[in-house]
DNA sequence: AATATAGTGTGTATTCTTTACACTAAGTAA
DNA sequence: TTACTTAGTGTAAAGAATACACACTATATT
């Protein structure tokens, strides 16, 4: 039973919450701990900050470790910092979460030292898992759920050309409701954020649909004007 | 030239931004410092965070120490790790805000060890400030304007009993913008989280305003629905 | 007693946004 | 050719947001 904490000091770490959407569903990425304490356990990716590294490189560097992804979109959410929720000593712990294109299945890079792998999870059937990280998962869910009404950020989290009722899709499965299909058709062409293309599905048994993009220009145009994304 | 912190190990401090409203203008808690680095600069209060106090707690410490005040509405709203943002090591920070009410004057309890005074100061006119706290307040700021369109947070600002005109100036300097007096009377009123009295306003050389008080038991009724304060 | 002053308190019409709702069109598979 | 599956579309009604101006009341002043 190995200490990696000296019992006096404090500690900082970092905590990721991966989102993904692939199939219809919103996942998150889990490693498998192959350490004390917690050694078999389902945990979120994180890693101890390093002392020349500011927090926000820390995170990427999570990301980069596990997915080889850079420039991905993730934003800090919440800092943890209940005296017992590591068992070994304090650990203070910033969480981040991130949104990444899963297109098709993306292949994970092998997992370094402290775990022993890395799954992909629908949020609707999460194990329980190590520390207070089911604590730091639901707020980092509450945070996209709430973002996701008034930013863009849903695009993240699609293919770069994507069909309108996949959008929907994934509006829904984070809401958690369901929307009507003209109102939000309406709504989000209304914001003329969004580049219709010359082309459509391929590979589906049934009538292809149009794809779009995201146009980020026309977004940065409006972008000081807020934006409604949800209902 | 004393060195606080050794260069070799990370810390963690909290810092907290503290509003109050009064005499029609919203106003900051600042310290002046006593100590190196930054000394004789102004600085949002704060301190480190001892190994056997959460980070809530020890927010709620900093504000009791400072006002003598305990139940306060407070929030942690982000935290600043760049590295090299303390010119003495690593110091990561825990930013808070705080809102608290300034019935008349309120005094200020005497200040510890690291501050020669503490003074309330409008966040129109603030001074050049220690460390990266300038960037603390602004986000602080941005958050509390963010979140008093979406939940009943400026009653912490106010006397317990107030009159519609110091509630809408209220908002109206935490939006920097003016409204419409019927059309915000309207709104507030038909939430139905006031509660009318039926005292009026005393010492004024005018008409008497009707006093309100903020109604928390049919606010919590009202709470699934999200509401809107804002314009 | 009359008047000036300063802020309180109120209603309506217009525009914009949100919601509810159901069928035809297009492509694929048999 | 037919059956199946999803794409794509419009309108009416209700609700929310905005714009806008004047009479009322309490006090202070002369």
């Amino acid at each position: 039973m190995e200490t990696i904490l000296p019992k006096f000091d404090s500690v900082f770490s970092i905590d990721c919450v991966i989102f993904g959407f692939d199939d219809g569903e919103l996942k998150i990425l889990l490693i498998k701990r192959n350490e004390e304490p917690f050694k078999d356990w389902w945990a979120l990716p994180g890693n101890i900050i390093q002392h020349d590294q500011s927090i926000d490189l820390a995170a990427e560097r999570i990301l980069y470790e596990l997915t080889g992804l850079k420039d991905i979109f993730m934003e800090q959410f919440h800092t943890f910092g209940d005296v017992n929720r590591h068992p070994q000593g304090r650990v203070i712990t910033v969480a981040y979460y991130a949104m990444i294109r899963l297109n098709g299945t993306k292949e994970l890079k092998p997992i370094s030292n402290y775990a022993s792998k890395a799954v992909w999870i629908p949020v609707n059937d999460l194990p329980k898992l190590a520390f207070d990280h089911e604590k730091i998962f639901s707020r980092g869910f509450d945070k996209i759920r709430n973002k996701i009404s008034y930013q863009p950020i849903a695009f993240e989290l699609l293919p770069e050309k994507f069909t309108l009722t996949q959008l929907q899709q994934l509006y829904e499965v984070i809401l958690s409701k369901k929307l009507d299909k003209r109102n939000f058709r309406k709504k989000m062409l209304n914001y003329g954020i969004l580049k219709e293309l010359d082309e459509k599905q391929k590979g589906v048994s049934y009538r292809a649909a149009k794809l779009y993009k995201f146009d980020k220009r026309k977004y940065a145009k409006l972008f000081q004007k807020e934006l409604t994304f949800s209902s």
